[in-house]
DNA sequence: AGATGTGGTAACAAATGGGTTACTACTAAC
DNA sequence: GTTAGTAGTAACCCATTTGTTACCACATCT
């Protein structure tokens, strides 16, 4: 057993209780249903409010501008507003904060696509 | 910008696709309030449904019985009747496909404390 | 002139998810 | 005898999220 704990195979009690609450902590910023994907697409290098809306399938202007506006005061996403723009541009930008998630996309990602091809396999 | 792609360091925009696309059925899967938290508190251990209930705080028995059917259709909890025990005994017990979880979990708690400690600091 | 694109907001409607309380039925312990 | 533990279910309500529609002002394209 004590092996198996070295070897990450079992999780430790203490590992449960501080599994529960730092996956509570991130999933509280990253839960809701929208925000990885605008991060996703945000990092893909889609800047702009009606690009992003675009490239996020689904989304509304309304839900999209509250979102934005909940990723930037979480410092996950920069406001730049390009006022020398003929219209006035504006884009989101990532940050240095928004590229720590990308081990979190990828094991999300690559989880997803397994889990799809199983579903494909059973059905 | 072929070294940034090679790298890892930038999204390209077929992996943008890819991604979210991949993200949403993982979510799809995992994105509930409740979902992980109870897969953490099973691969720690807690097999039984009140210590389910005592593990994974705030929940409530009924909420904690409709998760339990989901994740047992989805695969992610086997459920087994110990019609032996005197008071009759259930209990979840994970699967080899829960273990695949656990990067996921890894990442997303990892993820959690970095942002907790950030939290703290700036404020 | 009229459509489309720029970045949004306000008001309202609907859905979903989650919480609360109560209840089952049986056992063991205090 | 009463409390707690075993594993839940049923009915009901409420709140937060999410979606819908319409609208703003200004500019470029057709």
């Amino acid at each position: 057993m004590e092996k198996l704990k070295q070897a990450g195979l079992a999780y430790t009690e203490a590992r449960c209780a501080k599994n529960l609450t730092a996956t509570e902590d991130a999933l509280y910023v990253l839960g809701g249903k929208w925000t990885l994907r605008i991060v996703i697409a945000v990092l893909s290098g889609h800047h702009r409010f009606n690009d992003l809306q675009r490239t996020v399938n689904g989304i509304s202007a309304r839900v999209l501008s509250s979102e934005l506006k909940d990723l930037e005061l979480n410092g996950l996403v920069r406001r730049v507003v390009l006022a020398d723009q003929k219209p006035v541009v504006t884009e989101y930008l990532p940050t240095e904060y928004t590229r720590t998630l990308r081990t979190v996309i990828d094991a999300l990602a690559e989880w997803g696509e397994k889990h799809k091809r199983r579903i494909f396999k059973r059905e």
